[in-house]
DNA sequence: CATCGACTACAAGTATTCGCATAGGAATTT
DNA sequence: AAATTCCTATGCGAATACTTGTAGTCGATG
């Protein structure tokens, strides 16, 4: 799990990145707003801890460009800040913020909410990149990150759509429900068929199994 | 992919140039808002980056222009200016940008937007070029990109003409209600017969089927 | 380690949809 | 009126998409 530390304060810097180190996250290190909207690209955490108020961009404005480019827009945005007033609150939650923690704060304290966020992540609650691959709902076509298109059948088309729709697990009879219909029966196998051509077609990698559960769209 | 870069500043201009050049991309520049509505018709770029504030005509202007332009209407457009007021962005998006970026910017930053904007062109999400062939209304005729023009049938004209006005596939259903209209039933075989037609005077590679969803016109 | 349930792979069968040839009748032109 | 073009209908073969059956694999559980 990687994780953006934002502030123009080295001290603190290397304070909050030194704990988090130890708690075995990634961390990477900006000093003010500009910077961190570039690293923020390059690094592509799943969280970044910022300050309110920095030199050059601060925290407000660096939000904002975060949420405006696709490539960073869904990633986790927590402030960190000695401000407490309620009116910086609420203008970092316009901004765009996600949570919103006050200075000073103990370790300990940085940590657990820290823990409590990747947990989210890490169940999958919350979608922190954008997808790279896309379904052309016009052509009928799924167009891989590399950029090449791969024309579907109907049936495949609609499951994938399902799939690709929500970042988690479908069983197999919301599956069945959604392509085919409530009323409508077939074999289990059929499904298992299809989803097998959908892999051929736009690689293995992409749904998952889940055993007694259902499938999922992932990557 | 080609990549129309536009700045008065000959600094940026050649900074950009030689980044998007190394990163593949063919590059044409030009340096105020009227060499960039002459060269966007010639060079034919995919992406056209613009500064905002250049003499001559500014970029809001020239985005105006190249949106009057046919020829010029569908390209990309993203404005890269040192601007971040609101206002000026709410005018940009008001011309008709496509999207915005904020100067200073690192080149992996700008590299990385780039990138996802061609992939979005590359998908045919977006279409940049106008279609070299058109229709001749007056005529009832259909005029090849070589110039060669083709007499169409009532029925077969009035087919093409939807087919053709947008990039997208059309079920049979639609094409019935727009040419027969919603009352009138006739085979399903029938339109196949028109499109047998249509394929063996205009080509047979410029409609293509997608089993079990519909007709769409390509090229 | 045996068993069971659930998933996969392969192969074959069934159903649907489309392309094409052909043809008769309507509309238009000569 | 005759000739030509255009529209629609129909039937069948071919291509594609979908479903099912059988057999085999995998992993969890007792």
């Amino acid at each position: 799990m990687r994780i953006l530390v934002v502030d123009d304060e080295l001290d603190i810097r290397e304070f909050v990145q030194y704990n988090l180190l130890k708690e075995g996250y990634e961390v990477a290190c900006a000093t003010n707003g500009r910077e961190a909207v570039e690293r923020a690209v390059e690094f592509r955490p799943h969280l970044i801890l910022m300050d309110m108020m920095m030199p050059e961009m601060d925290g407000r404005e660096a939000c904002r460009a975060l949420r405006a480019n696709p490539a960073t827009s869904k990633m986790m945005i927590v402030f960190l800040s000695a401000v407490c007033e309620e009116e910086s609150l609420v203008e970092c939650y316009e901004a765009g913020a996600d949570d919103y923690i006050t200075k000073p704060v103990s370790m300990k304290v940085l940590c657990s909410r820290v823990g409590a966020i990747c947990k989210r992540i890490a169940s999958g609650e919350r979608e922190v990149f954008p997808k790279s691959s896309r379904l052309n709902e016009e052509q009928h076509s799924f167009v891989a990150d590399s950029g090449e298109e791969v024309r579907l059948a109907v049936k495949e088309f609609e499951i994938l759509r399902l799939l690709h729709s929500e970042n988690r697990i479908f069983t197999r009879e919301e599956i069945f429900n959604a392509v085919w219909g409530q009323g409508v029966v077939v074999g289990s196998r059929t499904l298992d068929v299809h989803i097998r051509h959908l892999r051929t077609k736009i690689g293995d990698n992409h749904i998952s199994t889940y055993k007694g559960v259902g499938f999922r769209y992932e990557e």
